[in-house]
DNA sequence: CTCAATAAAATTGTATACAATTAAATTGTG
DNA sequence: CACAATTTAATTGTATACAATTTTATTGAG
């Protein structure tokens, strides 16, 4: 019927969550500025700065990303000095993501971020956990395919 | 100090905001394979379902986007046929993208999407509400700054 | 009326995303 | 052991995002 409401724009469910993701990694853009990271790369570290060293498949698994956006990532924090990729010794198919000095440095610089954003992200504890579920959800559901 | 938990990937509130974004592109992707349109696409055109006319500016402000995102989205769309792309008679500056006959037809085909995004999506209305509620106060938030 | 200020898009350059394909190494099976 | 199947990354090509800059047109102050 030509008055199928689920068409509306205005009653997307997911355009808000598609324009939140946006604004959240413009939020975290003059943050990361200072440590010459974006969002993305800014995850990438963080997941370094708890286990030193990780292949790209592991990094695929924790991100949700595949090795066409991976590898040239991988290769610009390489170049930034952050991170090296060596073969992996015994499985030459495998590449393995060290942190490097300078990579770990970064972590103190880093430190201020998160509570940095929290201020600007409005949302109260409570909020925030619930948002975080949410996507978590989400995210289990579409998984399954 | 060294035990900061806030700098802990999987205490990031934000990541999975981004994943579940990314998620749901994915989600649509192979049902809006079938009319050729990405999301953002489909969203744009939605805009124009409704309303047959709209500028560059006002696509920012619905999009919420910037016009290096948008000139180049509308120029495909003009490239495949759905929008034209004129300038105000009244004031030059100003780019009205207007909705043509096969763009409108479209709107057909898409009929059945959001039903069935909705059965892979996993979730019931009631959270779908909650999800949107909870991604457009944190757009309204952030939007501030 | 004249420009400086402003406004609206477009352009430039960088960094994601991701489907599809390719390349290279390893595994598994007869 | 030979070699097809599989695994892991890398590559290719397209489409966002967006900061920064540029272009063009309009507005507004004097």
């Amino acid at each position: 019927m030509d008055s199928d409401k689920t068409l509306l724009f205005d009653n997307q469910v997911c355009f808000p969550l598609y324009s939140a993701a946006n604004a959240m990694v413009r939020a975290y853009r003059p943050l990361l500025r200072e440590l010459d990271l974006t969002y993305l790369q800014y995850m990438t570290l963080m997941l370094l700065w708890e286990q030193p060293q990780m292949t790209v498949k592991e990094f695929g698994a924790r991100l949700d990303l595949d090795s066409g956006t991976l590898t040239p990532l991988l290769k610009r924090l390489e170049a930034k000095g952050l991170v090296t990729r060596e073969r992996d010794k015994l499985d030459e198919r495998i590449r393995v993501i060290k942190i490097t000095a300078q990579g770990k440095a970064l972590r103190r610089k880093a430190e201020g971020i998160p509570a940095q954003l929290a201020c600007n992200i409005g949302l109260d504890k409570k909020e925030a956990v619930q948002i975080k579920q949410m996507c978590q959800r989400l995210l289990q559901s579409l998984a399954k395919d």
